[in-house]
Parts: structure tokens; sequence; C-alpha cells
RNA sequence: GCCCCAGUAGCUCAGCGGAUAGAGCACCGGCCUCCGGAGCCGGUUGCGCAGGUUCGAGUCCUGCCUGGGGCGCCA
């Protein structure tokens, strides 16, 4: 069944179709009324009449008396729909008993990568990783729920120049002892040690190099010794997605050695396909549009000038294997701004190679930075650069102490023994929600106080009103009615139910532009809708009919702020 | 120098070419014998600047200003 938004969008196509042969009814949501259709306005210049003309003209062809109660036309031209009471409610009810809360799944299933996260072995995680490593996870999330077939790719940098140096480091250090350093998460001292001794110690820096020709050559011993290091750095990986709570599993590892195979095959073809040029002695494709400095053709270089390939092929190898080998009909690289220029390149050079086309796409879902509060870079409380892991753990010790704060100041207050489990979903969650509800698009302002914030459109402030909602039917005593439709008399029942049945809507247009954050304001406006119906109609009352209606609304409530954090990442407390 | 992104209330942010630009925080004023006051109701303050397109521009186009990022063998 389509969601309500559809519904009546269909009816008014319809109508407007009758007018104007394939006008567009621009349905748009209204402060005067529960949605409105401004389609006739633009047909006016067309059709040489007045929009309300058109508009009235539309109304009468329209057939929506079960869907709207009321369909007024304004002077301007605006149609203004008033949603039936009756089909609201009747909708609730199917809502009731539908696990999937409305959100159909796609009748068309396709295969999507979703590429991010993407840390380096043998560095350490901070926090230019959270955000491609939390959209992703989102993103992946609603793509999954909807039926699509989601490739999780993890596109860890294992592979390159600086593995010389950390082969070498590890050989000195010893296996055992390098490998549990870097499983246990010391990145930075093995990374640092390793460069510091390759910048003093000549016999090192030489072993080194030898090194990363002995690796790009394929010897047994040092690509055992490899293997040795980017198992260590996954495992320690794992903790921190563990802790992060994202899906991504050793599965999804695809790093950038996966691809060294398939590179000089790329190269091959962009040449047999006549694309490349060679400058400078390096293989290069000129996609048109770029320029450089100098007002030059800017060139993707897929072959150095040394024989050696870059990131840049092993992105084009990438993009070919996803579309020929998996099928993919869409990729979604989670990855900074900054590389903008960089993908819009690759996507350009994949495209002239017929490895991109309509149906198969390749889209950037670029994001900005994470400031601090002072419009820099974020520190820790101690001060100093910060690590994804203090950061996370940092974000529990906070909840845990926000939670224990408001607890000794509420006498009605339940404690219980799993305080360091709600801490835990409470802080992480905090951190995952302040970065999606921020357009991806813009820089935002990390800023502890506000994310932990139980108030205003925060993680906590979501988990509690779920949690509130819980407690109703805990002090209640009253278990969950059986689904069916829910009386709404009451206009904050009324506008509660119009909230709960978008749930769908805010996953379409979230999804339409992979911003998570359109699906966090609709959750918000859930909890406040919520909250204002809580504070006028009293749900446990005599009356069993009413109370049974209300709880359903409170129920589905609970749901729809469940699923829809669950889809964002963020995990519920039953209590806080 | 060229290219990309951003500039909306004191602060942090929404805003799909449509009517009077919205939230949260902060501030001010109300509401408690109330199922969790972590609340509810109301009030104050704004689209960087200048042109243009359009019946209609925060939204699209051009120029400028400010901030951030990028610009050939790193990823």
């Amino acid at each position: 069944m389509p969601d309500v938004r559809s519904a009546i969008e269909q009816r008014l196509a319809a109508a407007f179709d009758a007018v104007h042969a394939g006008a567009n009814p621009v349905l748009r949501p209204s402060d005067r009324a529960d949605l409105q259709a401004n389609g006739a306005l633009p047909l006016a210049k067309v059709l040489g009449r007045s929009p309300a003309e058109i508009a009235r003209s539309v109304v009468e062809e329209l057939d929506i008396a079960d869907l709207c109660d009321e369909v007024e036309v304004s002077g301007n031209g605006f149609i203004n729909l008033t949603l039936s009471t009756g089909y609201l409610a009747v909708r609730l009810g199917d809502l009731a008993g539908d696990p999937r809360l409305g959100i159909e799944a796609v009748a068309t299933p396709e295969t999507i990568v979703v590429d991010y996260s993407a840390p380096n072995v043998a560095k350490e995680m901070h926090v230019g990783h959270l955000r491609t490593t939390v959209i992703g996870d989102a993103l992946a999330r609603m793509l999954t729920f909807l039926g699509h077939d989601v490739r999780r790719e993890n596109h860890i940098g294992d592979w390159g120049t600086p593995f010389g140096m950390l082969i070498e480091h590890l050989v000195d250090l010893g296996e055992e002892e390098g490998a549990s350093e870097l499983s246990a998460g010391d990145l930075t001292g093995f990374y640092q040690q390793a460069r510091a001794s390759f910048e003093s110690d000549d016999g090192f820096a030489d072993r080194s190099r030898r090194r990363v020709v002995l690796l790009q050559s394929g010897d047994d011993e040092t690509f055992r010794l490899w293997r040795v290091l980017v198992a260590g750095s996954v495992r320690y990986f794992d903790t921190v997605y563990s802790k992060l709570g994202v899906q991504l599993t050793d599965d999804d590892i695809v790093g950038e050695s996966y691809y060294n195979d398939m590179l000089a095959g790329v190269v091959e073809e962009l040449e047999a396909k006549g694309l490349l040029v060679v400058h400078d002695g390096a293989k290069c494709v000129f996609p048109p549009g770029f320029a450089n400095r100098n007002g030059d053709p800017l060139p993707l270089i897929v072959q150095k000038s040394d024989g050696g390939y870059g990131y840049a092929s092993t992105d084009l190898a990438a993009i070919r294997h996803r579309v020929l080998d998996l099928g993919a009909k869409r990729m979604l690289y989670v990855v900074g701004a900054p590389q903008t220029q960089h993908f819009q390149m690759c996507f350009a050079v994949a495209a002239m190679a017929g490895w991109l086309t309509d149906e198969a796409q390749a889209i950037h879902v670029s994001f900005g930075n994470v400031l601090g509060a002072d419009g820099r870079m974020v520190a820790s409380r101690a001060g100093g650069t910060i690590t994804l892991v203090g950061l996370l753990d940092e974000a529990v010790d906070r909840a845990r102490e926000a939670i224990a704060g408001r607890r000794s100041a509420d006498p009605n207050n339940e404690t219980g023994s799993d305080d360091d489990q709600i801490a835990t979903m409470v802080g992480i969650g905090a951190v995952k929600y302040s970065d999606l509800s921020t357009d991806r698009g813009r820089d935002y302002v990390f800023d502890w106080d506000r994310m932990l914030a139980f108030e205003g459109n925060t993680g906590p402030y979501l988990q509690y009103a779920y949690a509130r909602i819980r407690s109703i039917f805990r002090r209640g005593e009253v278990s969950v009615p059986a689904p069916a439709a829910p009386v709404l008399r009451d206009p904050h029942e009324r506008a509660l139910a119009i909230a709960l049945l978008w749930l769908p809507v805010a996953l379409d247009d979230t999804l339409a532009t992979y911003s998570p954050h359109k699906l966090c304001s609709y959750l918000f406006e859930v909890a406040s809708t919520f909250t204002s119906f809580y504070e006028n109609c009293r749900v446990l009352v005599d009356d069993e009919a009413q109370r049974t209606s209300r709880l359903i609304l409170c129920d589905l409530s609970a749901r729809v702020l469940s699923l829809g954090l669950s889809l964002l990442g963020i995990e519920v407390p039953e209590r806080m």
C-alpha cells in the first residue's frame, strides 16, 4: 500500500492531468492545512487562466473524498487539503499490525555498494573516520531495510610504499610483539616508531625500500609479514566498530590490495579504448572539464612514470569490478568533501570507459569536517588530539555522569543493573546522532554538552522519549493492545497520527539525497508531537476504549522511534 | 589564478521555486493536588552584499565579500 503522501499525490496527479496533461501537483506540507498542492500556479501562464480558476477546475476533477475531509482553494490558487481523520485512523490500524510500520520493501531490489569507513592499516582511527563510518552505516541499514542487496565495502588502506617501513618495523619488533601492539590499539606508537626509524636510520630506510619492492613482486615471506600487519590492524578495527555499534565485519573488508591484480587490466582497457595519453612518462586520461592552476587539462594518472599504480587506478578498478563483476547498480562513496574532484574525475573516466552508465551509477556521498566548539579541531577533555576510541569512551563516561546526575535529582527514577549498557547506548547514540542530524554537506560543530543534552534535537532526547513511553506500560501495568484503529478525537491525537504515518515518506526523502539528517528531523518531530499529545491527552484513563486507543498511539510512537533510530544505527534503552 | 563547498535568530541548526522563513538552546512571562517538569503554553531576535530570471527567490543565474577545502605522479 502506498504511503499517505503518495496516495494523495496519485489522486491529485490524475486530476491535474485532466486539466493539463502531465502537470505536476507540487504537493507540499502546509501550515494552513495538512498538505497543499501548488501545481495550479505554474499552469496559469500556460493556460492563460487565473491560478484560482485552474485550481477550482482541478478540484472538480478530484476524486479524493475518502482520503480528505476538506479540500479548499485559496484565492491565490493553492489547494489546501485536510486529511480525513477516519482515513488516518484506518491507516494507523494497519500500521499497528505491521512490523515494518508502513515501509514497503522495494519492488526491484538493486545491488548497491556502500563504500565507507576505510581506515589505514597500522594507523590510528581518529575523529576523521567518525562521519564516514556513521553515515555510511546508517545509509547501508536503510537500504538494507528496503530490501536492496547492500554490499558494505571497507576499502581499507592496506597497500603502498609505507608498508616497506611498517614491515621492517614489525621484523625489528618481533612478529608476536608487533601484532599484539597493533591489535591492542597502539597503532600510533607503531607507525611513529617505524617512521622515526626510517628517518634516522639509513640502514632501516634501505631495508624498507627493498621491502617495498619485495612486497610488490609478491615475495612469499614479505607477503606473510604483510598479512600479519593487516590482520592485527583488522582486529583493532573490529574492536572500534563493535564499540561504535556499526555493522562492518571482516567479510566487508575489501582493501586496496584486493584490486592489485586488476590494475594492469584497467590500464590495458583504457588504452584499448583510446583514452590513454602518455604525459611526462605517466599514463593519463584527460577527462574533459578539468584544469590545473595554469588552465591546462588536468590528468587522472592511472599509471605512474615508474610503472607503479596510484589510487586513481585502484578506484577505477573498484568501479569496474563493482559494476561488471558484482552487478552493482549504485555505488555510494561515503568520503569527505576534499576528495570531490578526485571522484568527479574518476567517475568521468569510468563513464568514458563505459563502466558507469545510467544503469550503473557512482555517487560521492561527501561530508564536511568535524570541528570543536572553537571552530577548530576536536580536543579531548585533557586537551590534545583525540582518537576515535578515546572519543567514544569519553562519550560513554559523560553519558554515565549525565544519567547519574538526572537520577539523583528525580525521585521517580528507576535504577537497575544495566546502567552501563544504558550509558553506552546513550553516549554512543549521542555521538552518532549529533553527526547524523546535521546536513552531511556542512562542517559540524562537535559539542559534548549539546549532544548529550536531554532536550532539543539530540539522541538522548529521542531515547528518553522512547524510554518514557515504555514506562507508561510498565507503571500502568498494561500490555500493548491488539492491533486496531485508534479513535482520533483530540487534535493532539490527530497530529500524532499524521506524524506516525509519515515514516515511509521521511525515509524516502532521506534516501533521495542520502541525507540521514532528514530522518533525524522527522524523528525529533515525532518525539515532540508525542510529548505534546501525552501532555494533553491522559492515557491511563478508566474508559477502556479510550485507554486502548491511546495506548495504541503510545506503542506506535515507541515503535516508530525505535525503528527510525535503528535505521540510523542507534539503540534505544527500555529505561533511562 | 582556477575550481568546489558553505554563509539563515545571540548560539547550534532545519527549510523540496510557492502564502506570514521554522526548531532547539539561551533570554523573558505564564502553567504544578499532572500517567517521568528531562514537560506544556506564549513572547523577543534573522536569509553576507548587489544585480538578474520568475506571477513568485533563503532556494535558480551572474558578480562581489567572508570562511573552509582542492588544484598531475600521496590516499
